[in-house]
DNA sequence: TACAACATTAGAGTGTAGTCTATAGTTGTT
DNA sequence: AACAACTATAGACTACACTCTAATGTTGTA
C-alpha cells in the first residue's frame, strides 16, 4: 500500500502519517527492486498501529508515550522485562485517569445539583 | 489575597494564573479604595476554580471547555437550561472517555499477553 | 506524449497552553 | 532614603502536534 491508500483506510491524512513516520511511530518499507522511485510501502501492521495511535491520542497519550507502547509491542528495542514494565506503567496511568474522570463526573453532578437548586 | 499568595496555595504559578485570567477562566477584583496601585485581589472562589482547572486539565479538557463549565457553574452568562445542557454534554464526554480508557486498558492487557507469550 | 494524479523532502505556518523576559511602578522593612 | 520583594503589562519564546506549501520527481491514463 502506498501512503494515500493507507490514509484513506485509516482516515489519517498523508501529511500526518508522514509526521508519525518522522516521529518514529510507524515505518514504511521501500521496495528495493524498484529503482525508479523511492515510494514507501505500508502493510497491515501499520494500519493496526495507526488505529492504535488514533485511540491512544484520543485518551491523551503523547506521541512519545505512544511510541513507547508501540516499541514495547512490536519492536525488539526492549527486553521482555522492559516491555512489561512499560505496559504496566501505562496501565497504571490509565487507572489513574479512570479515577480522575470518575471524580470529575461527581463534581459536575454536584454543579448540576447547584444549578437545579438555583445555588449559583 | 494577592497573586503570589493564591499561587502558593494552589501550586499554580503567578504567570499561569494571569494566563488563566486573560483566558477568562478566573477574575480578580481591584480594590477601588486603593488609588496607589491596581493590584488584583483573589477570593476563596478563585481557589476553587483554580483547583477545578487543574483537575479538568489533567483529564484533557481544553481551556475553552473549562471556561464553559466554570461559566455554567458560577456565572449568569447562561440560562438555567443552557447551564444544564453544557454540564450534561460534559458528563457525556466523560462517559465516552471512560469507555475509551477501558478499551485501551484491554488492548494493553492484550499486548502484555503477547509479550508474555513471546508473540512479539 | 501530454498531463493529471500521485510521491518525496525540507521547511514554514498554525493553534494550544503555557513560560519567561523586560519594563515600570508599588510596598514594606531597615 | 535605600532597597528587596512584590505587582502589572506587553510581548517574545517554547513544546507539542499537527498542517500546509513549494519544489521536484514518478506513474498511469487519454
Amino acid at each position: 500500500m502506498l501512503i494515500n491508500e493507507i490514509a484513506k483506510i485509516t482516515g489519517i491524512s498523508a501529511h500526518t502519517i508522514r509526521f508519525y513516520e518522522k516521529s518514529g511511530l510507524i515505518e514504511g518499507k521501500r521496495d528495493e527492486s524498484i529503482k525508479t522511485n523511492n515510494y514507501f510501502h505500508y502493510d497491515e501492521e501499520t494500519i493496526e498501529k495507526l488505529e492504535f495511535i488514533s485511540d491512544a491520542k484520543s485518551i491523551g497519550f503523547t506521541i512519545r508515550e505512544i511510541g513507547q507502547v508501540i516499541d514495547a509491542w512490536y519492536n525488539n528495542k526492549y527486553t521482555k522485562d522492559e516491555k512489561l514494565s512499560i505496559l504496566d506503567e501505562k496501565l497504571l496511568s490509565l487507572e489513574q485517569k479512570l479515577k480522575e474522570i470518575k471524580e470529575m463526573k461527581n463534581q459536575i453532578e454536584e454543579f448540576k445539583k447547584d444549578v437545579l437548586n438555583d445555588k449559583c
